[in-house]
DNA sequence: AAACTGACTTCTC
DNA sequence: GGAGAAGCCAGTT
């Protein structure tokens, strides 16, 4: 399995009200410095609805890019509905953490 | 095969 | 806390 399938699938196991970072999923994907190109698997994002990109943001807790119509905006809007708490412009990572169970 | 690109992260100032 | 610079990875051209 390549190291892109197990970004995805790691993903995918994000939690509804809870999100994860780049670097994060880098780490438990196996390249904790591939934080980059994980940002790269979620602009590709194949499996689209499967895959909850929109969960995903960076160290600080900001989001960046989204392909999906819509942009950033939208983003956070999806995410306040699901529940994660916010902090201004950036996701209050303490609280809506996703922790890998 | 080499160079370019980007939805990142971390360190300094 | 904001701005700039350097390092790293995989995909695309």
């Amino acid at each position: 399995m390549s190291f892109r399938d197990t970004v995805y699938k790691i993903t995918a196991k994000i939690p509804k009200g809870k999100v994860a970072t780049y670097g994060q999923i880098a780490r438990l994907a196996g390249n904790a410095k591939a934080a980059r190109a994980v940002g790269m698997f979620m602009k590709k994002n194949p499996f689209a609805p499967r895959v909850p990109c929109h969960r995903v943001v960076a160290s600080d807790g900001k989001l960046t890019g989204y392909s999906a119509p819509g942009g950033i905006v939208k983003k956070k809007s999806m995410l306040i509905h699901e529940g994660v708490m916010f902090k201004k412009a950036r996701v209050d990572l303490s609280i809506s953490r996703w922790s890998e169970s």
